[in-house]
DNA sequence: TCTTAGCACTTGTATCGTTTGAGTGCTAAA
DNA sequence: TTTAGCACTCAAACGATACAAGTGCTAAGA
C-alpha cells in the first residue's frame, strides 16, 4: 500500500524521469511538489518505494528512475490521460477528412498519422470479423499468358495475384478449376477451406486437369494471404531514435519483428475493450526490453474489431500517448461507421 | 599519369584499407608488397599520389587513405573482378533454380540474393521495354460492392487495385467506361495516356456518367503506378551496419530515399552495358556521401534490360562486388530467358 | 638521380590520478 | 514525524603523461 504523499512522489518521478531522461533525486522533488516538505523527507519516502520495488538507482548515489513495477504502477492507479492538444485533434480530422474508396488506405493513412502524432511507431489493424468465410474465387484471363487469381471473403476482403501460366492451358480448365473450389469451398471458413485444401480437393481437381498442382498451389498462396491479419506500419524509422547506444543488432531485430505478420500479431496480443499498455519486459520479446506498447481496440459495430497500437520506449509521456490513443480509436471508429454507412445502403 | 609502382602501391592502399578500415603507412606496405624497398621510398611514393589526390591522411600524422578520385582511379584502372567463390555460385543457381509463376518473385528472390551474398543492400528492376503500351483495362464487380480495376500493359505488366462503389453505379455504367478507356487509350504509351486522361477524356466520360471523377481518379491511379518503375529491394537493414557514427538522422533520409521510386530510380541513373561504380560524393545526392553504388543492367533479348544494383560503404571490397555483380547479372538473364521460354511458346 | 637510414616532430589513443557535483543514507535534534 | 547536517559514493570531466604509429626531411650511399 502506497500513502498518498508516496504515490505524489512516485507519479513526480516517473513524470520527470520520462520528461528529461535524467535520473531524478530528492532535492529536484522537494522543490517541485506541491507540498511542502524538506528533502530529507522525500529520501525517506524514495527509500520506502525503493524497498517496494517500484523505483530503483541507477548506481548508489544516483537519482531514481522508476522500475517496469513502478511505471506499471502508475500505469494503472496514476496516470490520467491528458486531454488532446487542439492542434492534435485537427491534424486527425483533417487526415482523415478525405473521400476514401478503400478500407485499406484509411487504415493505412490511420498508421501514418498516430505515428506522425506521436512522433514513435505506430500498428494499425483494419476491423476483423473472426471466422470470415470464402465468398468467391475467380480466375481472370489477362491478355495471352496470365491469369489473375482473385479471392474475396464476405468480410469485403480481397486478395489477389497475378502469374503465369503456359499455353497449354485452356479457358474450360480454368473455368473447371474455378467452378470445383466455388462449388466445394465456399461459405466455409479460411481454415476450414485451408484444411480441405489438403485433404479431398487435389483428388477431386485431378478429374479435372493433369497437372493441377500448379493452380492449387496458387489458390493456396492467395487463401493463406487472405487468411493472415494483414497490419499496417507507420514510423517504422522513429525507432532509430530510441537505439540508445545504437546497438545495430537490437535494431535489427527490432526490424525484423515488426515486419513478421505472426510475430507481431503475437506481440499485440487479444483485443481488449481498455487501452492496454505493455512495459518494457512485460512483453516476451527480447527485442522490446526497452519499449512499451499501447494497444487500443476501435468497434465498428456489426463490422467487427480492429486494433491500433503505438510502440515507443519504455521512458514515454504515458499521459500524453494515452490520451492520443484514446481520442484516435473514437475517431477512426467514427470515420469507418461513416464510411460503411455510405457504401452499405 | 602514374608509375607502375604507384599503381602498386595505390591498389595495395585500397585493398587494404578496404579490407581493414584503418589507414595504412608506409611500413605495413614496404613489408607487404612485392618489390623490396625501404618503407621511406614508399613515403616518397605516398606523397606524390598525395600530389594528384589519389590518397590523403586523416590527420596530419596518420597513414594514408584512398580519395574519391583514388577509388575511381582503382576502380577504372587497377581492379580485376574477382572470380566467384564456388559457394556463392551454388547459393545463386539453388536460389533461382526453383519454379517461378511470376516475374516478379524472380526480381524480388534476386534482391535478396543479391544481399545476402554481399551483405549489403541491393537493387533489382525487372525488364522494362521502354514506351510499353495500354493493352488493355478492366472493372470486375466483386461482390456487392466492390470493384476490382485492372490495367495491362503490352509488356505484362499488371496493375490492379480494388474499391468500394456506392450502389447507384450499375453494371452498365462500369460497362461505358471500360468501353470508353479501351476504345481511345488501348495502344497508347503510358505517359502519352496520361496525357490524355487530363486533356480530352473527361469531357467524353461526362456523357456517359454523371460522376465520373471517382473512376477517372482511380483509372489514374492505377495508371501512374503502372507507369512508375516498380523496383525490389533487398538487405534493407544492411544498412544500419555502415552507420559509422550512428548518425540518425543520414540513416533516416538514406532510408527515406531508398523507398522513394522516383529518387532511387535518378540515383540508379541511365542503363548502360558495362557495369558502372559511382563513388561517394560522386552521386549527387548527400545521403550517399559515404556509399558508393554498383549498377549493371542484364539483357533479355527481346524483352528488354532490367538493372541490379548493390549499394554498401564506399570502403567495400570492390572486387569481389564486381565479381559477383558480373555473375549475378548474366545467370539472372539466362533464368529469364528460361522462363520467357516457357511461357512464350 | 634514386634509395635509404636516421631523426625530429605530430597526433590519436590510452591510462591514471584529481576534482567536482549531484545525490544518498544515517544520525541526532526539534 | 520531520529536518538539518554530515560523511560517503559514484559518474563525469579534466589534465598530465606516456605510447605507438606514422610522417617529412636531411644527408649519405649506390
Amino acid at each position: 500500500m502506497l500513502s498518498e504523499r508516496q504515490m505524489m512522489i512516485l507519479r513526480a518521478v516517473v513524470r520527470d524521469f520520462t520528461n528529461t531522461g535524467v535520473p531524478v533525486g530528492s532535492k529536484a522533488l522537494a522543490k517541485q511538489l506541491p507540498i511542502h516538505v524538506s528533502s530529507a523527507t522525500i529520501r525517506n519516502e524514495m527509500a520506502a518505494l525503493e524497498d517496494q520495488g517500484l523505483i530503483k538507482k541507477t548506481h548508489s548515489s544516483s537519482g531514481r528512475i522508476p522500475s517496469v513495477e513502478g511505471y506499471r504502477y502508475y500505469v494503472d492507479n496514476l496516470v490520467k490521460p491528458d486531454p488532446l492538444r487542439p492542434n492534435d485533434m485537427d491534424v486527425i480530422q483533417s487526415s482523415l477528412g478525405g473521400d476514401f474508396h478503400k478500407i485499406d488506405e484509411i487504415i493505412s493513412q490511420s498508421a501514418t498519422i498516430l505515428s506522425n502524432l506521436t512522433s514513435y511507431t505506430a500498428f494499425t489493424l483494419k476491423p476483423e470479423l473472426k471466422d470470415s468465410r470464402l465468398s468467391g474465387f475467380r480466375l481472370v484471363p489477362l491478355g495471352k499468358r496470365q491469369v489473375m487469381a482473385i479471392l474475396v471473403t464476405d468480410s469485403g476482403d480481397v486478395e489477389n495475384q497475378t502469374f503465369d501460366v503456359n499455353e497449354t492451358v485452356t479457358g474450360d480448365q480454368l473455368e473447371a478449376v474455378v467452378r470445383l473450389i466455388n462449388d466445394q469451398l465456399v461459405g466455409l471458413t479460411l481454415p476450414e477451406v485451408l484444411q480441405k485444401l489438403q485433404a479431398d480437393i487435389p483428388m477431386k481437381i485431378a478429374n479435372y486437369l493433369q497437372s493441377p498442382e500448379g493452380f492449387l498451389d496458387i489458390f493456396g498462396d492467395v487463401l493463406t494471404r487472405a487468411a493472415k491479419e494483414q497490419f499496417y506500419v507507420g514510423g517504422r524509422l522513429n525507432l532509430l531514435n530510441f537505439s540508445e547506444d545504437s546497438d545495430v543488432d537490437s535494431l535489427k531485430s527490432l526490424y525484423s519483428l515488426i515486419d513478421k505478420t505472426d510475430d507481431i500479431a503475437n506481440v499485440l496480443g487479444q483485443p481488449s475493450d481498455k487501452i492496454s499498455v505493455q512495459i518494457g519486459n512485460e512483453m516476451t520479446n527480447d527485442a522490446l526490453r526497452n519499449f512499451s506498447l499501447i494497444t487500443a481496440t476501435y468497434d465498428v459495430n456489426q463490422h467487427g474489431k480492429g486494433m491500433i497500437a503505438i510502440l515507443g520506449p519504455t521512458r514515454m509521456p504515458y499521459s500524453r500517448m494515452l490520451g492520443i490513443v484514446g481520442a484516435f480509436r473514437e475517431e477512426l471508429a467514427k470515420k469507418l461507421l461513416d464510411y460503411y454507412r455510405f457504401y452499405d445502403e
